[in-house]
DNA sequence: ATCCCGAGGG
DNA sequence: CCCTCTGGAT
């Protein structure tokens, strides 16, 4: 995909969603970092349905921690990986409370030091809460930066390398959801809408993926 | 490479 | 039945 074609791309994409922004609902930074924790491998629409009553009561580390490993993970339960996402969010709880001050800390460095939170996760909340032109490489755009040919790539962390440098700059904040909102609507893995993609034409698949 | 792991869609 | 969903740890 040339420059050009580059551009027009995410300026379609932009046409489509003027506004892009997470559909996981929170309130807080650390009910975003905790939504991103169980958004791993479920859909956002059930995550929101766990989170919905859950961040009533749990708007801090210290609320997790009070209300203990058993019930969180009970009222995970609805959630694939129920589990390990609970050891994983108390486990980060007990670390923000005890280092950080019951905060969310700003730098890669010490995200990914937190037990369930890897590059991916890091990469969504510097990007949503911190403002850093950050690239999260999720299944979605690893599928639609492949399938289109805008940032080929065999692992995420190429993707992620090759679509920071194609991304134009003036699209970069926002180019995450952009291309989760595409690749979730339209270029979805197992039946993508073709007929109403808005850059077909600068598709490597030409379309022909209907 | 494998495990974790519920729910919805086809 | 099989595939997929804003992955991460071992």
């Amino acid at each position: 995909m040339t420059p050009d074609q580059r551009q027009q791309f995410f300026e379609r994409l932009q046409a489509a969603n003027p506004h892009p922004g997470t559909e996981l609902h929170y309130h807080n930074t650390f009910q975003l970092l905790m939504a991103v924790m169980l958004s791993a491998q479920s859909t956002d629409r059930r995550v929101n349905q766990v989170t919905q009553p859950l961040f009533e009561q749990l708007k801090t580390p210290a609320d997790v921690l009070a209300l203990g490993l058993p019930a969180l993970e009970s009222a995970l339960r609805q959630l694939g990986l129920y589990r390990t996402k609970a050891r994983h969010v108390y486990a980060t709880a007990q670390i923000l409370e005890q280092h950080h001050g019951g905060l969310v800390p700003a730098t890669r460095e010490a995200l990914q030091a937190l037990p369930g939170v890897g590059r991916k996760t890091a990469n969504v909340v510097l990007n949503v809460a911190f403002g850093q032109p950050t690239m999260a490489v999720d299944t979605h755009i690893f599928r639609v930066a492949n399938r289109t040919g805008l940032a080929p790539g065999k692992t995420v962390l190429a993707v992620e390398t090759t679509l920071l440098q194609v991304i134009p700059p003036s699209f970069l904040n926002h180019a995450h959801h952009w291309l989760i909102l595409h690749g979730r609507y339209i270029c979805r893995a197992r039946k993508p809408d073709c007929g109403l993609c808005p850059v077909m034409d600068l598709c490597a698949t030409g379309g022909s993926l209907v």
